[in-house]
DNA sequence: GAACAATAATTGTCGACGTCAATAGTTGTT
DNA sequence: AACAACTATTGACGTCGACAATTATTGTTC
């Protein structure tokens, strides 16, 4: 029988929970959690998103983001602005201050991705993220 | 602003929720859940273990050991046994029901993680497994 | 050897997470 | 005008992982 550590799948399971223990541990002075990092981060790389959208990239279920917004508009780094052309839309942008937050905590994010492929050089480092990248985009997306 | 899918640690976190799902929904039908199949998996390669060491090896919270412990014996998986030199203590062993499963969803098992690193060929899928292997050593055991 | 700390399993609680079903409002189609 | 499709929202449910507290047993110390 082949051991448990032996399966690619089992590993990647565990380390995906590390990460996102690490990553929770990161933001907990804040306030935030992973997912709500998860938005901002993506809003800053996207002017101006759906929630359907925030809901496609990120694969959390749509009822998902309504509460997420709801927690970036309240601490002030995002705002729900209506669709010029869809009345059911609503446009999610990246406020100023949820900008600050993304400045401020950028070091601290890293920081945490360092930890976790510690052991790792360079090479090794981007060898590990091309591969896994293959993989995330091959799982639809 | 560097983008979120540009960061190691999200690819893994995003992966390993996908590698949870496709190893539950492989073993929905069996009524067992990833973490029973892990314990079970653990138990093939250690004959008789103590619940501490489950946990230990696991990773999980050993109050978390005991309702799937629970559930594996109510299948006829695994057993519990009286430790002969520490009566807190209670041996957990495979029974042959147990092997048996294993053997039944082996080739179900492999061909999860086949569709999880799906588009890489044979030695980059060793080179995958190498570089996580590493990460999830460093972390602790 | 009696009091005390440490340990193994257990129970109960809690928050976070992911999924699904249902609804209201809006848009597109026939 | 009637109907289907879509967007955001609300609500419910089960799983999962972390923690505190309890019971039974063992080890340690005075």
């Amino acid at each position: 029988m082949r051991a448990l550590h032996a399966d690619t799948g089992y590993l990647l399971y565990r380390l995906g929970l590390r990460s996102g223990q690490l990553f929770n541990s990161f933001l907990q002075e804040s306030g935030l959690r992973l997912r709500h990092y998860a938005v901002l981060r993506l809003l800053a790389t996207t002017p101006g998103a759906l929630q359907r959208e925030l809901s496609a990239s990120l694969g959390y279920d749509p009822s998902a983001i309504v509460g997420l917004v709801d927690d970036l508009e309240k601490l002030g780094f995002a705002e729900r602005r209506p669709s010029p052309d869809d009345r059911r839309s609503r446009i999610i942008v990246l406020t100023d201050g949820g900008r600050a937050f993304l400045r401020d905590t950028d070091e601290a994010g890293q920081r945490v991705t360092n930890e976790l492929v510690g052991p790792l050089d360079a090479t090794e480092r981007e060898q590990l993220h091309a591969l896994l990248q293959r993989v995330a985009e091959s799982g639809l997306a």
